[in-house]
DNA sequence: GCATAATGTTGACGTCGCCAACATACGAGG
DNA sequence: CCTCGTATGTTGGCGACGTCAACATTATGC
């Protein structure tokens, strides 16, 4: 796992160190959040001394941007590929949260300084953009600039509280998060 | 500001160190997020050495779960004082959000272990209780769980992304956070 | 084929969380 | 009033971390 080319393994250069960075730190990112990402642990998986990951990220919160960039493209692939309807893109949001919580932590979560990374910023733009022409093509009479923000702000906070289980276990009782997730969203876009 | 009087400045015991403690956190947490806050520092501002502060928590996380803590009572007091309007509640509880964005990241942020406070989840579940209460009043004929869960979702989310500006400037093109969040809250309010 | 840039290594510095050992002050029981 | 146990604070140290500087090795363009 450390090299993916024996061939290569003992070269002094890897080739393929970017990838392998970001491939490490992701694992990392799965087993204990962004906060289990160091930079040199990163380095030790990807079979490479403490510092080289300078030579692909200028600091540690770079590689975190990468990281939360490819979910931003990863989700943004996901619900354009995704059925029409309000409701399911909703469910594909909150499905992302719940299936990768370290990731979608790291994407929106107040650690990074977006200002430094317009990148993210962009990626977002395009999520908003795809939720938009849904809601206008399930509520077209209203304004769309507050119908979207309402979409994106319930879909959002469902993901989250979803996620942190802070409404206790009594509160989900007997349904599960998709459950409650699609009986939301489902309310809402009733409401609309 | 390191000692509240001077007669006391030069004794060995501090006397009021663990509030001391919480103030100059919650100062470190004002100015750079949770992220920006050092046992060591939090000690230097209180102007006791970089061990003092485990007399009085046992390590980091127990400090933010404190601020965290402190930071569900004041938002709980300032939901039960509050009008019983639902509107008037989200409006109450993403203005909370807006003017102390990194007590908020720490009370809902992945960064805490849940688990390991209790005190935390009971704090939730009373701004849950004060939520599904207000829910019942304006749509008593609504499922509670459901209604709860989505009112509670859309000011979580409506909070944490007018305050990552995450939606771009573009998107609140003239109309300040304040009045995105009415706009928001009255869309919802109305649809139910 | 060689100069030069790109990539990786070694070593170091300062900070951090946390542990152990020690010092000081407070408060209850004589 | 004195003493002794306990609560509270200090000093010193360890390993891990992010980052910088200097150096080594490989790839690339003329």
């Amino acid at each position: 796992m450390s090299v993916s080319t024996p061939s290569q393994s003992q070269s002094y250069h890897h080739g393929e160190l970017k990838p392998a960075l970001l491939t490490a730190a992701a694992e990392l990112l799965g087993e204990g959040g962004a906060q289990a990402i160091s930079l040199r642990e990163v380095a030790r998986r990807a079979g490479v001394s403490h510092n080289a990951p300078y030579r692909h990220f200028p600091d540690r919160d770079s590689l975190l941007a990468a990281l939360a960039a490819e979910g931003f493209v990863e989700l943004a692939g996901r619900m354009a590929g995704t059925a029409e309807g309000l409701a399911a893109l909703g469910q594909c949001y909150v499905h992302f949260a719940l299936e990768q919580p370290g990731r979608f932590a790291l994407m929106f979560g107040a650690t990074l300084d977006k200002a430094r990374y317009p990148e993210l910023q962009q990626a977002a733009q395009a999520l908003h953009q795809r939720l938009a022409q849904a809601v206008h093509a399930a509520a077209p009479e209203r304004d769309p600039l507050v119908a979207t923000l309402a979409a994106w702000s319930l879909v959002h906070g469902l993901a989250h509280l979803l996620q942190d289980r802070q409404l206790g276990e009594r509160m989900g009782a007997g349904l599960s998060a998709e459950e409650l997730s699609a009986r939301v969203t489902a309310l809402f876009v009733e409401g609309l």
